[in-house]
DNA sequence: GGACACATGTAACAAGTTACATGATTGG
DNA sequence: CCAATCATGTAACTTGTTACATGTGTCC
């Protein structure tokens, strides 16, 4: 699976299961979320094959911490992930799937319900990502010095929001689409 | 799940568990992929929750097929799905993750070929979606004129197309600014 | 007779979800 | 004392993957 290499990934800095889950609620969400307990029993076993390293910590407020980190076999481990080529084939694009048999409830109306939906929730993944690049801009400046680590984290950022516009491309020429359609079937009465 | 409601639409025409595996594998993986194993026993589990019809037929080549086909409760239960808003929450893009921890190679070059293995792919998808569009296109004309199924297939097959230009767009950024890196890492021996 | 496409499955395992259990500390 | 946040987990279940088993009919 991902889900051992993305926490391979976060946890070069040390970080708990806890810690990690609100990363997947906020940010990293967009492109992959795990729930904590998925993440608990993960870490366990990713430490158990020598991955992560794990010792705990007193918490400012609340019960003892679990701290994991990658170990230099979790990362040799990644760079095999890595190199392994891109991981593409089998995307899951559910909203795909269900525009596709949209036509099943034989009404324009819902299909503009849903699209629109799917418009509002977009428009605000993208907005934090943009806002996101901004802050990035402002503590990092001009994207084209980036180097390691700050390039490829940006990139990742950029394929968030080429993909959010381009969703938002679709909704608008569908909207249309559908807007035209609705207008033919039911003529305005005051037009 | 998607797999269940994704069949209750694709049967709505009879078809063949082998049949669904194989439009799987060519049409349909560009946003959903099931294979064989998974899909022969939730057609079982969806005709016993009375979602699906099923009987056999004599095969023109081959051992008998068992024909399935989406009953009236099964289309209710479709409807359902489709009403119940937008599923988007948890899309997992595997292909961001991996880009976010490039930086771990230490290597443009590496990156590069990375980026560049994942821009032949979609260059490969975009021009089979490209090529399907100008199909329909010539078998049903102007795609302002569809109604019903035929717009939201449409809609579907353009959604694909936006999200692999959006892909192919962020491959070339990406590219550029990685050349970059390279070229004022290793300056050309000529230059 | 061998390769290939047709056709249907099972078994074992890995990954992911939902619901539940437990308890500490802080702020109102 | 109550709610919220911090913090870690287990159990039961669903979903998805990999590997294997079985057999038919056609073309070369």
């Amino acid at each position: 699976m991902s889900l051992n290499h993305i926490l391979l990934g976060m946890l070069r800095e040390p970080s708990t299961g806890y810690e990690l889950g609100k990363e997947f609620s906020e940010g990293a969400q967009h492109f992959w979320f795990a729930e904590l307990s998925q993440i608990y029993p993960t870490l366990k076993r990713m430490r158990d094959r020598g991955w992560l390293d794990t010792w705990e910590e007193p918490s400012e407020r609340g019960p003892k911490r679990k701290v994991y980190k990658t170990t230099a076999e979790g990362r040799a481990e990644l760079r095999t992930w890595l190199r392994d080529g891109p991981h593409l084939g089998r995307e899951r694009l559910g909203f795909i799937a269900q525009t596709f048999f949209l036509g099943e409830l034989e009404s324009y109306e819902e299909s503009l319900s849903i699209v629109r939906k799917m418009r509002a929730m977009w428009e605000h993944k993208l907005g934090y990502l943009e806002h996101v690049e901004r802050m990035v801009e402002e503590d990092h400046g001009d994207p084209s010095h980036y180097g390691g680590d700050g390039l490829h984290n940006h990139a990742a950022l950029r394929m968030g929001i080429h993909m959010l516009r381009a969703k938002l491309a679709w909704c608008a020429e569908t909207l249309e689409r559908l807007e035209t359609r609705l207008e033919l079937a039911e003529p305005t009465p005051a037009g």
